[in-house]
DNA sequence: ATAAACGATAGATATTTATCTATGGTATAT
DNA sequence: ATATACCATAGATAAATATCTATCGTTTAT
């Protein structure tokens, strides 16, 4: 049965419809020997006849029944595994697996929220975990793409920009400093801050800034979350380092300031990152050209007009 | 996708279970240069990868993990198949539709429960009609067997005695011409008859036996069964022709008498046939032989012992 | 009785196939 | 840094496959 082949099963398929050798061969476009040949093979493979001639008319005999089931079921999943890879080459169906790092939630699934209404039939799985599990996972290759903070070194891994991060200094609409251009580093931090609690990337980045500069920073408070520490800036508690992206909403409010601070903003970004020698699904592909679009969009949106903020044109891929 | 082969898709499942084209290799016997060949012409024919390697490591795309299944799913309904092809040679499954004449339906059911007790995997289906509904069946070939008294002329046909059917004079034990041997047939069609209504077989056969013989007979009653048959002759309503079979109980019975008259009994035989260059399934040969068996069983136990009966010992085979 | 339709078989052929050995490039592990 | 394991590719070959044309024997229909 191993060595039955799918065109004898198609010919049987066709015999066992028309009831006739004659019929099935005009509808393959095969002479009737050949179609006689294929049977005979099939049968011989099988070990007991498929069709019976009473006379002139043909029956299936019960074996010949029940292979025409498994024929017709076996063309019915090939052709359904067909449809699933026009769909898939068409971006109509397919699964994403994106994991992203703990710090992009606050946008990545807005991201996929957009992605998904452009392109329905996708099934998207997000996973949101540490840089640990992040770089694991990728080296694993569990997922399709995955979103990080700083592309990972020591790794063979394709990563892109896909979108600025800018981190800047905000204090009070009505904070002293507010308003001023060009103010020298060494002011700010003589100012007390407000920071994200330890092993935060973005109190690393500024902790680091401020160090590489031999400063160091007067905490005040430890919060745990963004919202938290805008409220606190805006009562006047002190001033912080945050993403520009959580500004978004807040911008045009007369509440929070971006300080116009010397070096700042401290530039950061979203990488897009795949293993190395990947090649993406359709599926893939068409979120990673969705992220670069969106992404350009959004620091178009948002990001013109930081203070001392100058947006990077090219797209920057960076090889590992 | 048409021209895929199993042969593909069987090295695409070991490589896949194994996810190492060697592997693969060593468990089909074959060299990793033929392993890598197949699953290239598959993945072209599929126009997408279906393995990707990360490194040194193997992983399945989403269209290989699909097509893993629609592999699998083919291999299981294949050996399924072949399963059901063993079954059917060991005669451990199968079905076997047999139809018979309506007056077969006295003793058919019996031997198909011992059939059925011997072969337990087999589906039986049974039809009872008349005449002129089996020779169309047999005519369109819509069962296996058919089973009647006798053979169809002007039809190609394969048909084959199985059983002795002889029909017998009886009459109840004080019934003047009980015991008495060689009664002639004069003196027979003188007593009134006890008869099956028009149309019966039995009734026919005895009618054209006395009218062959240039005699008529004198019908007392007409009864709906065989069995109210025998109790009115057992009554001494009359005497009766029927078959000795439905005596079977009654031989030793002190009720009624099997004369011996002149020219009984009257010779008939059950038929199996089918339609002639059938071959027959491997089911229906059981059946045959089966029948065959139980028949000279039967005849045996039952039928030797009537008066003026010599049964045939070979099996006859007519043909059309 | 004859013709027409149907399937089986034989013989021929071009193509495809399945497979091998040998070798080269890469990635992981030592 | 080297060795090892793994997959890809090239080239060669024997086997099989799929197909055709021509023809024959049956069976049905006219």
């Amino acid at each position: 049965m191993r060595h039955a082949t799918l065109r004898q099963l198609k010919v049987f398929e066709s015999v066992a419809r028309n009831l006739s050798y004659t019929r099935a061969a005009e509808e393959l476009h095969l002479t009737q020997p050949t179609v006689s040949i294929q049977l005979k093979q099939l049968t011989d493979i099988v070990g007991f006849p498929l069709l019976e001639q009473i006379g002139k008319r043909i029956f299936l005999t019960e074996l010949g029944q029940e292979l025409l089931k498994v024929a017709r079921e076996t063309f019915d999943n090939f052709s359904r595994f067909e449809m699933l890879v026009s769909d898939i080459k068409g971006v109509k169906a397919g699964k994403l697996k994106v994991t992203v790092i703990t710090t992009a939630k606050y946008f990545v699934p807005r991201l996929l929220g957009s992605f998904y209404k452009r392109y329905p039939g996708i099934e998207v799985f997000l996973t949101v975990t540490n840089r640990e599990k992040v770089l694991q996972r990728l080296a694993n290759n569990e997922d399709d793409l995955y979103i990080l903070g700083q592309p990972p070194e020591h790794m063979d891994v394709h990563a892109e920009m896909f979108l600025e991060n800018p981190l800047v200094v905000v204090a009070s609409c009505d904070h002293p400093l507010a308003g001023q251009a060009g103010i020298p580093i060494g002011r700010i931090a003589e100012e007390p801050f407000l920071m994200r609690e330890q092993g935060s990337g973005t109190r690393l980045s500024a902790q680091r800034f401020f160090s590489d500069r031999g400063m160091q920073l007067k905490i005040r408070m430890e919060l745990g979350s963004n919202e938290a520490i805008k409220l606190a800036v805006a009562g006047g508690l002190g001033i912080a380092v945050i993403s520009a992206h959580t500004l978004a909403l807040e911008r045009n409010s007369k509440e929070l300031s971006i300080l116009d601070a010397e070096g700042f903003p401290i530039r950061r970004q979203w990488y897009l990152a795949y293993p190395a020698g990947k090649q993406l699904t359709v599926v893939s592909s068409a979120f990673r050209d969705f992220l670069k679009e969106e992404g350009r969009a959004v620091a178009n949106r948002y990001l013109a007009g930081i203070p001392g903020f100058l947006p990077v044109t090219a797209n920057t891929d960076l090889p590992a």
